[in-house]
DNA sequence: TTTGGTGCAAAATTTTTGCAGGCTA
DNA sequence: TAGCCTGCAAAAATTTTGCACCAAA
């Protein structure tokens, strides 16, 4: 998880430039609090104190951040790709650090730290040949608390 | 996995009208193959047995399909939401068949066959209280014959 | 015949790009 | 100062919608 003063050497070291647009759209991102961000969203909210943003900056950093795996991208299927700080460290080796629980009920999304899916990707390295550097798993289901609203008969809100 | 006999009861079932242009975009996803076709792409299919069908009516077959759960929505960040049939079978219980790799390279996506997060989901469950029914993982790594191509080393293509 | 389904075109969304000017290093 | 970065607006790409007509039941 990329803080500030990393974020800066990391810009540095690239020969990039630093600037308030880049500054403040990590910060949206590293207050983010498992919250999963879009685009659009992330504008608004640089927006309340750096009004003379634009949308395009927005997109233009996001691609930075995902070029330098400083974000996720992902895609909760509502029609807005969103993003996530990476749990990536600095000493790599491990980038496996949590699941996305997704309501089919009520929409929210939650998060499940944990991973447990080492037996699977050595069955895939080793039948397949197929070298895994990260993955992405979403579980769709229905939160406990929809469940209890409707008696245990979920209904699906969206695909 | 839903063929077209299938379809056309549960279409009937539903007092939903039994069209070509239906029958047409079932038949290219269930002849797909392995392959994970695009709107465009299932449009570009059909248009060569049936030229007059519109994209509309391909956007709105498709949702028809997801909402009645034939088929599913995949998304490999490539720009292109995807579709696939459902591996879900009549009698319900376990829609839990298979993975995706996505290497970076060569962008080429391999399904791996096999469900190994049962371990997970009922940690999940009992932990948090949430009842899962379905779940997309997707892997990201670099395949076989990329890491050959390149002695190891390993060059990306795609975030 | 009735109703749902389709094709077309327009509209709405989301994302990308070109360019002149501004800011970081 | 040089060149990267930004904002704006236009363009491109993707998806949805309205409507008149058509076709399945």
């Amino acid at each position: 998880m990329v803080n500030e003063k990393q974020f800066i050497e990391i810009l540095k070291s690239k020969g990039l430039k630093i600037t308030n647009q880049r500054l403040l759209i990590l910060e949206v991102l590293a207050n983010a609090n498992g919250k999963h961000y879009s685009t659009e969203e992330i504008y608004d909210l640089v927006k309340l104190t750096y009004p003379e943003i634009g949308l395009a900056t927005v997109y233009r950093t996001i691609q930075l951040l995902l070029d330098l795996e400083i974000i996720d991208k992902i895609n909760f299927d509502d029609g807005f790709v969103r993003y996530e700080l990476s749990e990536q460290l600095e000493n790599n080796s491990s980038k496996h650090q949590h699941h996305h629980l997704i309501c089919k009920a009520c929409g929210q999304v939650f998060s499940f730290k944990e991973d447990l899916l080492e037996l699977l990707e050595e069955k895939i390295k080793k039948e397949m040949g197929f070298q895994i550097s990260n993955h992405e798993v979403k579980f769709y289901g229905f939160c406990k608390s929809c469940q209890e609203k409707n008696g245990g008969v979920s209904v699906e809100k969206r695909q």
